[in-house]
DNA sequence: ATGAAAGCGCTAACAT
DNA sequence: ATGTTAGCGCTTTCAT
C-alpha cells in the first residue's frame, strides 16, 4: 500500500474502499437511511440527507454496482447483441440504443456474436444471468424455436430487423420492400426496361424483401423479370465488383440500369464500369440501398436505411417494457426514403 | 404464472428461476460444491461433476452475474467510454476492442459521454463502482489532474489517443506525426510547393500532431509555411467544402496541392473543387488522413488510421493488467500507412 | 473430495 | 423519519 491507501501493484483488487457501512459510521445514520439517500427516498430529512452526502463526498464513495442489482434485482443495464461485428450498420444502430439509453439512464452492455451457436450461447446467458434488465437482438440468425423459448424468459427482449414469427415479442424493422419497390419504380418511371438486380445471400431477410419490393414493382409496370437480370450478390462490395465484371467480360450488353440490393455491391458495380470507361448515369442508371456514408460521395441514388431509427425504437420499446408496458406482440415497421443523386439523373433530357 | 413457470405480465421481474441452492438440492451435493464445478475447481470428482453438470441441464441454471461479481470481486467486463458518439471511428476501435476480449471470454461495457462533466462523472462511476475490472478511455477531454487521480484508483485503466502526462498509465495512439510528415513529404516529393493545409479543431490532439508532422516535412524541404495558406477546419466535411469554396470565391489562385488532416474535410474539398468543374489531381493534388472507406472509393491519397489496431492494443494492455502485469507507464505508437492514390497521381508524367 | 457457514455490499421489509 | 435485520445468489475459508 502507498500513502492513497491504495495497492497499485499488479490486477490486484482489494476489498472496495468504501461501502455503506463506512458512510453509515461516518455520519452516524444508519445503512438504511444511506441507502435510501443513495436512492433518492422521499422519507428523509433533507438535514440528514445533507449529512449522508456530506460523508459519502468526504469517502469518496461510489456505489457498488453488482451489489445493487444483486439486491434489487436490476442492473439499469440494457444488452445488445449483434451478429458478426463486421455486419454493417451495427454502428448506427447502437448509436440510436445508445440515444435513448442514456435519456433513461440506462447502461449498454454489448456483444457480439461471431457464429449461431454462440449467438444463442449469448442470448441465454444475458437471458437469465441477470446481466441486464432487458435485451435488444439485432438481425440474428436463431431458430425461430430458440427465440419463442426465449421470449418467455422474465428479461424482455427485443428483435430488430428479424421476424419473430409467432413469438409474443416486440420486433423492429425498416420497410425493405416498400424501399425496393419505390427504388425500382423511379427507375421504370425514368423509362428504363432492362434492369439488373443484384440480390444479397440466399435467404437473409433484408434481400429478400427487398426483391419482393422489386416483382412488385415490375408487377405494376407489367415488365416481366428476366432470369438473365438477376444478379446474384453476397452483400459485398467485391461481389458487386465480380457480378459486373463477369457479365461485360462475357460480352453481354449493358442493361439500362443496375439496382444493386445494397450499397456495397452498387459501389462495386460502379467500380467495375470505371475500369472499363463506362459510365453512370450516362451508359447505365445504377442504385443502390442503405444510403451508406460513401453513397453520398458517390452521388449514388439509393435508398435511404433508417438504422439510427431501428435502434431508437428498439431501446423506446424496451423501456416501455421495463416500466411496465404489457408484453404483446407489436411490429414497428419503419420507413426508408428514396434519394435520388446523380447516378440516376438523366444527363440530356430538358 | 403460466404453464411455463414463468410470469409474463410487464416489466415485472421475480426472483431467478434457477439457483446453486436449487442445484445442490437436485443433485444432492452442497452449494459449495456446486459452486466449484461452475468455477472448473479441480478439486471435484469427475462422477460428482456430472451430477452437479446433469441437475444444471435439468433446472437450465444459469449463473447469476452480479452475485458472482459481488462474491468473487470481479465482473470479467471490460468498461469502454467514448466521447460523444459521433466521434469518427469508435466503431472501428469498438471493434478491435472486440476481438481480443472476446479472445479472452471478456464482456463490453460500452459508454458514450456527451461532455466534459458527463466523462468524468462516468469514468468515477465505472472506475470505483465495481462494474468492470478494468476501462479503456477513447480520446477523452478530461483534466490530466482528473487522470492522474483516476490511475491510482484499483481499476486498471487504459488511454486511447490522449497522452498521460505524468500519469502511470497505459497509453496507446497512431503516429500522426510520422503520417502527416509522410504525406506532406509524398507531395513534396511529387514536386509541389504551394500546399494548404486543412487543419482540425483548435487544440485537438490529433490535429496539432498531424499539423507538427506536417512542419517537420516543409522544414525538411526548406519550404516556408505560407500563413495564407493554412486552412482552420473542424474535422468535418462541410468545413473542407466551405473552406475550398470560401477560398475559391475569393477569386484566389489554387494551389499545387491540398492536405486536409483528416478524410471528411478532403471530401469536402473534392466537392468544392467537383462543382467548379476543377478536377483532382489535375487542377490540384489532394491528400487526406484517416482512409475511411470513402475513400478507397474516391481514389483519395491518404494516410491509413490503425484504428482496430488501437483498440486490439488497449485491450490487450487490459487483459495483461488483469492477468497481474505491473502497472507501469508504457506508451504504444502504432504506425501509419501513406496509401497513395488518383488524387496525387501525376496525369501525364512518364 | 465435500460440506457448513460466513460474508461480498446493498436493499427492503418490518419495527419503532 | 430512522434503525434492525434478513436476505439477494454466489464464493470461500475452514472443517471434516
Amino acid at each position: 500500500m502507498n500513502e492513497s491507501g491504495y495497492n497499485m501493484g499488479g490486477g490486484v483488487k482489494q476489498s472496495q474502499a468504501v461501502t455503506v457501512a463506512d458512510v453509515s459510521k461516518r455520519s452516524g445514520l444508519s445503512t438504511a437511511t444511506v441507502s435510501r439517500v443513495l436512492n433518492n427516498s422521499p422519507l428523509v430529512r433533507e438535514q440528514t440527507k445533507a449529512k449522508v452526502l456530506e460523508a459519502m463526498r468526504e469517502l469518496g464513495y461510489t456505489a457498488n454496482h453488482s451489489a445493487r442489482a444483486l439486491a434489487r434485482k436490476r442492473t439499469d443495464t440494457i444488452g445488445v447483441i449483434f451478429p458478426g461485428i463486421d455486419a454493417g450498420f451495427f454502428s448506427e444502430v447502437l448509436i440510436g440504443v445508445n440515444q435513448l439509453a442514456s435519456e433513461n439512464d440506462m447502461h449498454l452492455a454489448v456483444a457480439f456474436a461471431r457464429n449461431k451457436p454462440e449467438e444463442a450461447q449469448m442470448v441465454s446467458e444475458y437471458l437469465y444471468g441477470g446481466r441486464v434488465d432487458a435485451l435488444i437482438l439485432m438481425n440474428l440468425r436463431i431458430d425461430d424455436k430458440f427465440i419463442r423459448e426465449a421470449a418467455m424468459a422474465p428479461t424482455p427482449m427485443v428483435l430488430i430487423d428479424r421476424p419473430a414469427k409467432d413469438a409474443r415479442l416486440v420486433t423492429v424493422r425498416m420497410d425493405n420492400a416498400a424501399g425496393a419497390e419505390e427504388a425500382m419504380t423511379h427507375l421504370l418511371d425514368l423509362g428504363h426496361r432492362r434492369i439488373a438486380v443484384i440480390r444479397g445471400p440466399q435467404g437473409t431477410f433484408d434481400s429478400d424483401e427487398r426483391w419482393l419490393g422489386c416483382l412488385q414493382a415490375m408487377k405494376r409496370s407489367g415488365v416481366k423479370p428476366d432470369p438473365e437480370l438477376i444478379w446474384e450478390g453476397t452483400f459485398h462490395d467485391h461481389s458487386g465488383y465480380e457480378a459486373m465484371s463477369s457479365w461485360l467480360d462475357a460480352g453481354k450488353p449493358l442493361p439500362e440500369a443496375i439496382f444493386a440490393l445494397n450499397d456495397p455491391m452498387a459501389i462495386g458495380v460502379l467500380e467495375a464500369l470505371t475500369e472499363r470507361g463506362l459510365r453512370v448515369p450516362d451508359d447505365v442508371a445504377l442504385v443502390g440501398f442503405d444510403d451508406i456514408e460513401s453513397a453520398r460521395y458517390l452521388g449514388l441514388t439509393t435508398v435511404s436505411s433508417p438504422m439510427r431509427g431501428l435502434g431508437r425504437t428498439a431501446c423506446q420499446a424496451v423501456v416501455e417494457l421495463l416500466e411496465g408496458a404489457p408484453r404483446r406482440p407489436k411490429e414497428h415497421v419503419l420507413p426508408t426514403e428514396l434519394i435520388v443523386r446523380r447516378s440516376t439523373m438523366i444527363a440530356g433530357s430538358p
